[in-house]
DNA sequence: ATAGATGCAAATATTTTGCCGCCAG
DNA sequence: CTGGCGGCAAAATATTTGCATCTAT
């Protein structure tokens, strides 16, 4: 059972060995049930080279096993989200009203999106690390959960 | 007709007057077409003192006037994304999964929610226009919307 | 063995669309 | 008068829930 063997058809890449289960891993250390359907659910999050929303984690994880039902790709999603392993994004709703995850990484970054190609980029910014301070300190607020989504034309799609 | 007769009972106040019509004004300078419905909603949603999402605009809409249908509430939701004269939030879905609506101001803002009390503050900041700037200069980008929501908890709701 | 997970169907929530009659300009 | 607008019903999309069955530990 390789981790390796998957390729979906248009382009996409499943890079399953890049951070190899992350999230499995961060399961497995909290006691949770590791089931069939987690477990592939999971290799698909750990893998995606973009963020998914719940019907493309669903259609992925059918390919490696159809016996995946859709409830339970929203049921895992919940289960992640109380375990604070991932984000919930909007994206702008770019592309449709649904919300994207994106296993959550040691460190904050924003969503800067193409309005017109719907390319996504991430980026990290010390500017950024200020401002939630300044917050902190301003606001009295402890900050725990931050989303930053920001959409104009790149460089390529600016006429 | 004044507008500042409008009271909801459930404590909620409708400042009407705060920015008379100013998303009316707009409007009207654009040369669209101002009907009953549309008076009602612009005067609901330039008289709110907080984020409003579909089905409150509806309510409110509906108490001043019962002749306002939900999916016209809908319809000048879109005509005003179109015309950008109203930003489309989320709030982190602290409330669920439906959308909130401001007015554009002159300036972009950071919305700063509780996640206990559910309270939503803004927040401008310098150091937020110098990031913008970063991301134009180090991403190559134009950027034409942006929206930052921040989570946490506040002074009052911290254990 | 059993608590917890899944599948299925149906419900819920939110938003969009087609069509036709109506009204602001 | 007339083209855009609104009402209605129905569709589309996204997500959640109740319940019986199955399974990881």
């Amino acid at each position: 059972m390789a981790t390796s063997e998957h390729r979906v058809s248009s382009g996409e890449r499943i890079n399953a060995n890049a951070r190899p289960g992350k999230l499995q891993a961060a399961l497995e250390g909290r006691g949770v049930r590791l089931t069939r359907q987690r477990r592939v659910l999971l290799q698909v999050m750990d893998g995606a080279e973009r963020h998914l929303d719940a019907g493309s984690i669903l259609r992925r994880a059918q390919k490696i096993d159809p016996r995946v039902h859709r409830v339970t790709v929203y049921r895992t999603l919940d289960l992640l989200k109380r375990h604070g392993l991932i984000d919930e994004l909007d994206l702008l709703h770019i592309r449709g009203d649904q919300h994207y995850y994106e296993s959550h990484g040691p460190r904050d970054h924003i969503h800067i999106a193409c309005l017109r190609c719907g390319k996504v980029r991430e980026f990290e910014s010390r500017l950024f690390e200020q401002l939630k301070r300044q917050i902190e300190r301003d606001c009295g607020m402890k900050i725990t959960i931050t989303r930053t989504e920001i959409g104009g034309y790149c460089d390529s799609c600016r006429q």
